[in-house]
This record gives structure tokens, C-alpha cells and sequence, in this order.
DNA sequence: GAAGAATATGACAGATGAGTCAGGTTTCAT
DNA sequence: ATGAAACCTGACTCATCTGTCATATTCTTC
């Protein structure tokens, strides 16, 4: 049974709703090593076993929890930056999105993170799927001249790593700057960075 | 006994330093939590017991690691940074220094990212110490018409984003791509982002 | 309301691996 | 050469925690 099948019913759709918060939660907190099954299992108000009616195994709910964590920090950015008129705007938009994401929810960053180490295939499919959508934004804006030429792959990793690195360090470790102001001061950097 | 005194002779320096190089190997190789004291100590070819002479537990020697990796690092990149003639040139070089470095040593990224699980402060003070010495040079250079007035300390973050996010992606996962391209793409980015 | 499917329980088996310790060997200063 | 300090050994203890399973309860359908 390589995938758990679904839940048949209303009530294992909830618990295993249930569950999976539960993980989120204490994963979080604790780190995935020092989270315990039983941990999950007693903050989402369910037996031991009942994990096992759902998920496989600690990495198994790992793995879903970081698929699930991605679909929803895209689901943000792409609202945040949906009514951008332009790439530089979409920039802005965007990198404000993501660190005010970071500060209002530390622990995801670093279960993110954490993947690295438990699955290193999920931690990458999160972020080439990032990069693969930078990347078409990046190319389509140079192709409108909204931005000058330049290597989209490379430009989009490396803006993504500014997120990540700003994000971690001015939302997720210590937010006593204004997210404006670190907005602003690397926006001006990638603006002159890009700009045609 | 908090810390372990140091070795007071040769042979004990010597089986020290073997046990220390056979954790970056087995734990660069296996990850922090797949990697056995045993193993750690097999490879260094001495007992169990020996270990915990010279080290107080499986984090204490990961400690020691990250501090280590961190000196190397520092090293490798006020090396390379030396004969630069202006900031920009130092971006650059520094740049690819780094690349380079951890397409060498593909595990040691990996090691400094498991400190953020192992022992957060080992991790943020390692980040913080580049971070600080970068806002210096950045400061200085702003402050000698090199490049433009900025926020030093958000350009040093996203610039240290830059370079990790580009070490990941093109030393340590894929290295298909030269490296100089992927340097001279961002440098693009980088000059003209500072440029005054 | 009865049968069968789905969901839930929690005690427990099984495996693992960090850290200890009592006793042996090597080094080195005198 | 000798004794004390430093170093080394590896079997063992002990705590931990994942995943299983036999049994019980709840839901759904007719």
C-alpha cells in the first residue's frame, strides 16, 4: 500500500484533517526529529493507531504536510501578485507577500527547511516549482521590455534566494524591522538589478 | 565538565582530529540524525568509548563541526577577496569563491544547514558573522562613492541569499551548468542592483 | 434494524543507538 | 626504569519511539 486511499466518510475526512494540523503544529514546534508520532496523535485528540489508518509513516505525513505547505505559500503569492501592472511592481508585491507570510507563520519556513533532510526529492520539487514560475515571469517581462535581457534561470534563483534569506532573517528570527523598510531597501536592489 | 579539555598529547590530538574528520564524512554523507557515533568511530578507527574522551555527545561534535566549517569558509573568501581593487570586483570574486567552494565540498552546505535543527545558535551565529563582516565592506564602500548609499545590512542578507541560493542550485545539486556563467549572470544583477 | 464497511483504540513488539563504565594499554616526565 | 597521567576499549544499559494488531465502536445502506 505504497498511498493510503482516501477517507470514505465525513468523519475520517475530519480526523485526518485533524492530523495533519496536529503535525503542522507540533513538527513546527519541535522539529521533525523530536516530534513524536504520539505527540501528533494526542494534540489532534486520536488514538496511536489512527495515524496508521492514514498515513504510512512520520515521513509519509512529512511529505504531504510540505506539498500542502507549498500550495498554499503559491496560492498567497500569486494573489498577492495578480494585480501587479508590471514585473518591477510584481517584485515588490510579491517579496512583501512572502516575508509578511514567514512572519505570520515562522514554523512553516522551517519545516520547508527541514525537508532537505527528510525528503530531499519534495524539498526540491517545492522549490524548482518556484523557480520554473519565476523564471516564466522573468522571461515574459524581458520579452516586454518591461526588464532588460538576462539569464531568467539564474535571475530566479537568485531572487528567490533573497526572499528566503530576508525572509528568515528579518521575519522569521527577528522582526523588530518594519517589513516595509527591508521591502523597500531590496526592492531597490532587484529594481536596478532588472530594470532595462 | 561542560567542555571537554583538550588532548594534552600528540596521539590524543591525533585520534581527536580523526574522529572530527570521520564526522564531517560519515555526517556530510549520511545526514546528522542517520549518523551513528559507531559509525562516526569505525571510520575513524577507534572504539565507542574513544569518542566520548575527546567529545560530549553527537551534538557537542556537531558543534565543533559547524564552527569549523565556518572558519574554512571565512577563510576560503577573505582569500579569494584579498586582491580585489573595489567592492564590485569583490562581489564577484567573493561570488564565485563561494560557488566554488561548495561545489568541492557539496556536503558541508548541507552540514551548516542541519545546524538550523541540530542547534539554531551554532547556525545563526555562523550566518550572523558573514552577514556582519559583509555589512562592513558594504558600508565602507558606500561610504568611499564605490557604489550607492544603501541599507547595508538588508543588502549584506539579500546578497548572502544570492550566493546561497546559487551554490544550492548550481554546485551542490546540479552541477551541469559553469560556474562563471551563473556568476557572470548574477553579477549582472548584483552591479548594477549597487552600482552608484 | 441488521449486515457489512469504515473508522478507532491502545497495549505492545521490535529495533535502534546514545552514552557509560570497569578495566586495559600507552606515553612521558623524572 | 617506574609510576602516574593520559588514552583506549567494547560490551552493556537504558530510554525512546515507530509501526502493528486484535478488538471495539460507529456509520451507511437497504
Amino acid at each position: 500500500m505504497e498511498v493510503k486511499s482516501p477517507p470514505k466518510t465525513h468523519r475520517g475526512e475530519t480526523t485526518r484533517r485533524a492530523i495533519l494540523n496536529a503535525a503542522e503544529k507540533v513538527i513546527g514546534a519541535a522539529g521533525y526529529a523530536d516530534a513524536s508520532i504520539s505527540q501528533i496523535t494526542r494534540d489532534a485528540g486520536v488514538a496511536q493507531g489512527t495515524f496508521y489508518i492514514y498515513f504510512n509513516s512520520k515521513e509519509g505525513i512529512f511529505r504531504e504536510l510540505v506539498r500542502e505547505l507549498g500550495r498554499r505559500v503559491r496560492h498567497v503569492l500569486s494573489a498577492a501578485t495578480a494585480e501587479a501592472q508590471n514585473r518591477i511592481e510584481a517584485e515588490r508585491l510579491g517579496l512583501k507577500a512572502f516575508i509578511g507570510f514567514v512572519a505570520e507563520h515562522p514554523d512553516i519556513y522551517r519545516i520547508v527547511q527541514e525537508a532537505l533532510f527528510v525528503d530531499t526529492a519534495v524539498y526540491r520539487a517545492y522549490f524548482q516549482d518556484f523557480a520554473e514560475s519565476y523564471r516564466h515571469g522573468l522571461a515574459a517581462a524581458a520579452e516586454a521590455g518591461e526588464i532588460r535581457d538576462g539569464d531568467a534561470d539564474v535571475r530566479a534563483w537568485a531572487l528567490m534566494g533573497i526572499a528566503k534569506s530576508l525572509g528568515e532573517r528579518y521575519a522569521a528570527w527577528d522582526d523588530s524591522r518594519s517589513i516595509d523598510d527591508v521591502v523597500d531597501a531590496a526592492h531597490d536592489l532587484i529594481v536596478r538589478g532588472l530594470q532595462a
